[in-house]
DNA sequence: GCAAATTTGAGACTTGTGTCTCAAAACGGG
DNA sequence: CCCGTTTTGAGACACAAGTCTCAAATTTGC
């Protein structure tokens, strides 16, 4: 499998020919429209319908539904840099960042269920070798998160650190909202809780582990065993 | 938004009429072969093709391409049940049932991968109203959970039991594999150990709030305030 | 305001998915 | 082996998504 680069353009796309900035800005604010009212991503069909404009030149916009999707997540999604809190340091920056996100998944529900769908299906095309198009991938998680948790890179050893730094990636997203919502029923406020319960939860092990590698004494710098990732067994139950 | 009842059919399809087992079994069987020749589910007339047999007949048999994908879910994982772990209690129950489940992850990924699609896909239509067929849910995770954390129960409260719960419905399950894998592009090995990590750490915060419970006397029987669920700040960073 | 370049609309066409009908084939019980 | 029932195949139809072409409309440079 080719491994994919991260693609984290910020830039305004080049000026493709046939294109004129209004009509897009048209097209792309009739779909904003749409998925707020509707719940889901239109067809592009329907924009250009919507829109008074023909199908073709809808396509011409936006040459596929997931090329639609794409630029409604972005649009809707644009400035993610201000979610970033450089407030507290610690576990307190980490709190701060998942109670700033959380309204995002609110607001913009059906836009981000759209991007986790869309990443699927293109996961599943790039799998069996179909996707023509360049795959949507955003990325910002990783940045997003490695920021978050700076301040307390100093407490941990590198490979406890790249641990939370997982751990939280999957904490901190859409998905777990969805399998909350969904599987549980869960009402947001909830939902937010146990998000938070989690998070609070993986820092703690991460800052347990580090003070035990602390502790003892480093390996020789050729041992076989990672220092900070032999987890030591906490409070056997049972 | 109607709430959906859960569907856990273990029961066989009561027969229907213009339906053969032997021509549903070569339909099955043809489908589970292309998934795992190439990882995507295959559409239904493919399916036909393959097993030499018409459109209009593969169609009496699955008459989307989402029940194809449903019946061929259910065949890949149908029985959920010898995941259980009954072995040892309290912790070591959960480690288990995560090192039990994972090996099926990379066996059934293509399968896995569909079904999370095909739930959010459903999903979108759902919310839209515009879903016919009954969604397709088969919501075992709560129930294996369930098992899976019993014996941890006489030493938490039930909120607390109820927030691992929730925690772990996030954590155990195809979602943190496709995370890890799709935007980390980690090797399963390493999928699994970040796995167990988060599973240990969140089964060490809810003992470790069960404690504080535990020491706080109760408050009074009509308070507004849930025992159990009032997280004590942890040891606060910076 | 004119000419060239750009953008648009209408419709034909393709492909994939799903429905429907009806006659032929296969099956099964006596 | 025969007759009624069940299952199947072939093709016609519908409909959404997406592509393509060409002439008409619009915009832009001068």
């Amino acid at each position: 499998m080719p491994r994919i680069r991260h693609k984290i353009t910020e830039a305004p796309p080049p000026p493709a020919r046939g294109v004129k900035a209004s009509t897009f800005k048209l097209l792309l604010d009739t779909a904003m429209q749409l998925i707020q009212a509707d719940g889901r991503i239109p067809s592009v069909a329907e924009v250009a319908v919507r829109s008074a404009v023909s199908r073709a030149t809808a396509y011409r916009y936006f040459s596929s539904r997931s090329a639609l999707t794409t630029a409604i997540i972005d649009a809707s999604l644009g400035p993610v840099r201000t979610i970033a809190s450089d407030s507290a340091g610690g576990r307190e920056r980490v709190r701060e960042l998942f109670k700033r996100t959380f309204p995002r998944f609110t607001e913009f529900e059906p836009q981000l269920r759209a991007a986790a769908q869309l990443s699927l299906e293109q996961g599943a095309l790039e799998r069996a070798g179909l996707l023509e198009e360049e795959p949507y991938r955003r990325g910002h998680r990783i940045r997003i998160l490695e920021h978050a948790i700076a301040p307390l890179a100093p407490e941990l050893s590198p490979p406890v650190r790249e641990m939370l730094h997982h751990a939280l990636s999957v904490v901190y997203g859409i998905e777990p909202y969805i399998i909350l919502k969904d599987i549980w029923g869960l009402p947001n406020r909830e939902v937010e809780r146990v998000a938070l319960w989690m998070a609070d939860a993986l820092i703690d092990a991460a800052l347990r582990d580090a003070l035990t590698t602390a502790q003892t004494p480093i390996p020789g710098p050729s041992g076989g065993q990672v220092p900070g990732t032999q987890r030591t067994k906490r409070t056997k139950a049972r």
